[in-house]
DNA sequence: ATCACAATACTTTTT
DNA sequence: GTATTGTGAT
C-alpha cells in the first residue's frame, strides 16, 4: 500500500514538495497534522533519511505521541519517538547535553509554576516589595514574557518605576533558580537557544544532525521557539511548518501568529500550500464557525467547504444556572448516545476555565455516569504526590532548596519554624547552601552547628539528613521502584496519610500510582523521569480505556476532534473571558478560541449558557456571551429568542418562579433582633438575614467585636436562648 | 511543635 | 468553592 494512498491531490503535493522550505496554511479539520505525519513517513520512506535526522516540533505531548505513533502506523518498521516531541523536551535535551556550557549542571531540576511563585514570595520578603502593590504572579508573568522574547534579566529595560522592580526582581529569580540548580520552562527555550548562539560548533552539530525540520501548531510558536527554529535549521533548510493563524489562542504565552509571517520573510523561496477543505465538519457547523471567526479583523478570509453536507442544525440551550447547565449537559449526553446511536466516548464537554469543569464532575458523578477530564493538576498537583517527587527532586538535585523546605517537616518530624529559619541562616552565614549544613549535621553528631538549634530540632535535622545520605547512596543502587518504597518507608508516610478517611486511603493511591508509573521509568532513570513529570501536561493523564466523555477547557481542545461537543459557559465574562475585555488583542484571542472550539465538532454542535452564575461564591444573572449574536439564526435551534440579551432571558420573561428549579433550599435560622452568640466574638445581635442559594448569611452586630456578616454553615454561631 | 478551626484572599487559558 | 494564612488551645 502507498502511503499517499489517503490523500487528496493537494495534501499530496504539500508531502512530496521537494527539499526547502515550506509552509502549509490550512483551516481546522483539514489534517494538517495527517499531512505532517505522512510528510515525516515520506521522508523516511522515501527519501531514505534517518529517523534521528528529522526533527519533528510541536505543542503538546499529547500531540508529539500521536505524531509518533501515526508515523509508526504508517511505517512498517516503528520510528524513534525521540524525535517527535514538544519545543520543551527538546530543549530540556539540549540543556542537559550540554550543561558543561551552561551555568547548571546536568541534574538540573525543572520548577514549575507553583516552585516559581514560592521563590518569587520569597524574594519579595526579601526586597521589602509589598506582594499587595507588586503581585508575585504578575511580576512572574512579565518575567516569563521577557524569557520568552529571549529578553535576560541585564537587558529588561526598566522604562518605568515598576518595570525596574521587576528588572530587579527578574535578575534575583534567576540568581535563586541557578542556586537552586534549577530552571524554570521558560528558561528550557531560552538557555537552549544561548547555548546554541554562543557556541558554534554546538549549533553545527545539531545542524548536522537534525537536516529536516517539521513543526505542527506553527501558529503558536514564541519568539524562543521560533529563534531554536532557525537556528537549527540554518541557511537553506527542509523546513516544514503547519499552521493556522485563526487557530492562535496561545498568545498570553508569548505564542505570535506573525511568526507565520516573519517565515515567508526570513524564507522567500518558501511554498506555501493552502488547505481549505475540511474534512471534519458538516457544512453548519463550518458556517457557523465562519460566522464567529469572519468578524475577526485583519485576516485572510477563508472559504470553508466540506463535501460532508449541511448536516444538524446547532443547538442551543439556556439553563437557569450552573447546576441545572450540567444536568442539561447530561441530558444531552444520554439521549443523543441512545437517539444518535453515538458512542459515549464520541462525546466531549468544553468550558473555558477550569474551574467550570466541578459542577460538570459532581453532576456526572451523581448521575453515575463516569468521564475522562483533561487537564488541571489532576495527578501532579496533588500535595502528597508533590511531596514524594519532592523527596526525589530533593535526592536527584541537592540545591533544590523549594523541595527541601517542602519536605523538610513532611510528614512533621518536629522541625518547626524556628529550627527552620536558624538551619536557613546558619547556611547564610557559612556561605554555604542549606545542603551542606544537613550534611554536617548527618555526619558530625558533636558539630559546633548543634549550638545553633533547639536540641530537639537539631537532632531532627541531623536524622533527617542522615536519611537523605542515605537515599541518595541508595539511588544509584537501586530500582527506582524500590528507593520510592523506601522513603514511603522510612518517612512512615503511609501512617501519615492514613487518617482512617477515605481521602487518606485516595492520596496513598495516588502514591502507588506515581510509584507504577516510576517502575516505567528503570531504565531511564531518575533524571528522564523527573524530567517527564515536570513537562508532561495533565493531558496525559487521561485515563484511557472505557468510553466516556471527555471534559476538558477548549485551550486543551486544540487539534483534537469530536463527533459531538458541547461548548458550556457561553456568558459575556466566561466566553470572552472578562480578563480580555479590555485588552483589544486579548479580545480577539477569545473569538479565535470560540472558533477553535466550535471547529473540533464533527457531527454536532450544542451551546449552552446560564440565566444564572456563581462567580465568585455569590450569585448573579449573567449577560448572554456577545458572541452569540454573531450566529446566524437560520443555523440554530433551540432557546433561540433568550440568546439576545439577559432581559429577553425566558426566565425573565415569565414571572413563573416555578421555572426555577427544584433545590434543597436551607431553612433560615435566625432572624433580626435575635440574640446570638459566636464561639469568638461573643454575643450579639443579629442585623439581617438572608438566604442565599444553599447557605444563610447573617450580618451580627457583637457587643465586642463590632458588625460581622457571618455564613451561618460556617460560622460556630448559636442562638442564644435567654 | 502541632492541630483544629476560622477568616482571608483569590480564580483564564498551559509547557 | 478552594487554597492559604492566622490564631488559640493542647
Amino acid at each position: 500500500m502507498n502511503l499517499l494512498d489517503n490523500l487528496n491531490a493537494q495534501q499530496r503535493e504539500a508531502v512530496t514538495a521537494p527539499a526547502g522550505p515550506v509552509l502549509v496554511l490550512a483551516g481546522p479539520g483539514s489534517g494538517k497534522t495527517r499531512v505532517l505525519t505522512h510528510r515525516i513517513a515520506y521522508q523516511i520512506s522515501q527519501l531514505g533519511i534517518p529517523p534521528a535526522a528529522i526533527m519533528a516540533v510541536t505543542f503538546t505531548n499529547k500531540a508529539a505521541r500521536e505524531m509518533g505513533n501515526r508515523v509508526e502506523e504508517l511505517l512498517t518498521n516503528s520510528v524513534h519517538q525521540s524525535n517527535m516531541g514538544t519545543f520543551h523536551a527538546f530543549s530540556a535535551g539540549v540543556v542537559r547535553r550540554e550543561a558543561n556550557l551552561l551555568p547548571v549542571t546536568r541534574e538540573f531540576v525543572i520548577f514549575d509554576d507553583a516552585d516559581q511563585l514560592s521563590i518569587m514570595r520569597k524574594i519579595l520578603k526579601d526586597m521589602n516589595i509589598d506582594p499587595k502593590q507588586s503581585p508575585p504572579r504578575r511580576i512572574q508573568n512579565i518575567i516569563s514574557a521577557a524569557k520568552n522574547e529571549l529578553i535576560e534579566a541585564p537587558d529588561f529595560a526598566a522604562n518605568n518605576y515598576f518595570n525596574e522592580i521587576v528588572r530587579r526582581v527578574y535578575e534575583l529569580y534567576q540568581q535563586k533558580l541557578l542556586d537552586n540548580n534549577a530552571l524554570d520552562f521558560d528558561d528550557l527555550l531560552l538557555y537552549a537557544v544561548k547555548v546554541l548562539r554562543e557556541n558554534q560548533s554546538v549549533l553545527e552539530a545539531y545542524r548536522r544532525r537534525y537536516r529536516t525540520i517539521l513543526v505542527d501548531e506553527f501558529q503558536d510558536t514564541n519568539t524562543a521557539q521560533y529563534t531554536l527554529l532557525r537556528l537549527i535549521a540554518g541557511e537553506n533548510p527542509d523546513l516544514f511548518a503547519v499552521g493556522d493563524p485563526d487557530q492562535s489562542i496561545y498568545r498570553w504565552r508569548g505564542a505570535d501568529y506573525r511568526n507565520v509571517l516573519r517565515f515567508l520573510e526570513d524564507f522567500p523561496g518558501a511554498q506555501t500550500i493552502l488547505l481549505e477543505q475540511n474534512y471534519r465538519s458538516t457544512q453548519n457547523i463550518l458556517d457557523l464557525g465562519m460566522a464567529v471567526i469572519d468578524k475577526h479583523p485583519g485576516r485572510q478570509r477563508k472559504a470553508l467547504f466540506t463535501d460532508r453536507g449541511a448536516g444538524e442544525l446547532i443547538k442551543f440551550h439556556e439553563a437557569y444556572d450552573e447546576q441545572d447547565e450540567a444536568n442539561f449537559v447530561l441530558d444531552q449526553i444520554q439521549s443523543i448516545a441512545d437517539d444518535g446511536g453515538y458512542d459515549l466516548g464520541d462525546m466531549a464537554v468544553m468550558y473555558r476555565t477550569n474551574a467550570q469543569s466541578r459542577i460538570l464532575e459532581e453532576a456526572f458523578l451523581r448521575a453515575g455516569q463516569p468521564y475522562r477530564l483533561v487537564g488541571a493538576q489532576r495527578f501532579y498537583g496533588r500535595r502528597e504526590v508533590k511531596d514524594l517527587v519532592g523527596y526525589l527532586r530533593l535526592i536527584h538535585n541537592r540545591e533544590d532548596q523549594v523541595s527541601l523546605l517542602r519536605v523538610i517537616n513532611t510528614p512533621p518530624r518536629g522541625i518547626g519554624g524556628k529550627t527552620i529559619s536558624s538551619f536557613l541562616q546558619a547556611a547564610e552565614d557559612a556561605h554555604v547552601s542549606p545542603a551542606t549544613i544537613l550534611d554536617q549535621l548527618a555526619t558530625d553528631p558533636n558539630a559546633a552547628l548543634f549550638d545553633r538549634f533547639p536540641r530537639r530540632g537539631g537532632q531532627a535535622l541531623a536524622e533527617f539528613g542522615k536519611h537523605l545520605k542515605q537515599w541518595r547512596a541508595m539511588s544509584s543502587e537501586i530500582e527506582l521502584g524500590n528507593l520510592i518504597d523506601r522513603i514511603l518507608q522510612d518517612t512512615h508516610y503511609h501512617a501519615y496519610l492514613d487518617d482512617g478517611s477515605e481521602e487518606g486511603a485516595e492520596r496513598w493511591e495516588n502514591l502507588l500510582e506515581l510509584r507504577s508509573l516510576a517502575q516505567e521509568f528503570t531504565e531511564l532513570g531518575m533524571s528522564i523521569f523527573l524530567e517527564h513529570i515536570a513537562l508532561i501536561s495533565d493531558q496525559d493523564t487521561l485515563t484511557d480505556g472505557q468510553s466516556a466523555p471527555t471534559l476538558l477547557t477548549l485551550h486543551a481542545a486544540k487539534g483534537l476532534e469530536f463527533p459531538i461537543v458541547i461548548i458550556i459557559g457561553l456568558d459575556d465574562g466566561l466566553i470572552p473571558h472578562q480578563r480580555s475585555f479590555d485588552e483589544p488583542e486579548a479580545m480577539l484571542e477569545e473569538r479565535r478560541l470560540f472558533y477553535v472550539g466550535i471547529t473540533r465538532a464533527k457531527d454536532r454542535l450544542v451551546l449552552v449558557r446560564c440565566f444564572r452564575r456563581r462567580f465568585f461564591g455569590t450569585s448573579s444573572t449573567a449577560e448572554p456571551s456577545r458572541y452569540l449574536n454573531d450566529l446566524p439564526a437560520d443555523l440554530l435551534e433551540g432557546d433561540v429568542a433568550g440568546i439576545l440579551t439577559r432581559e429577553q432571558s425566558a426566565y425573565n420573561r415569565q414571572t413563573d418562579w416555578n421555572l426555577q428549579p427544584m433545590r434543597e433550599s436551607v431553612e433560615s435560622k435566625f432572624n433580626v433582633g435575635m440574640r446570638v452568640k459566636h464561639a469568638k466574638f461573643g454575643e450579639g445581635i443579629v442585623m439581617d438575614s438572608r438566604v442565599d442559594q444553599d447557605d444563610e448569611e447573617v450580618t451580627v452586630e457583637f457587643e465586642e467585636y463590632g458588625i460581622k456578616i457571618l455564613a451561618a454553615s460556617v460560622a460556630n454561631l448559636e442562638r442564644n436562648g435567654d
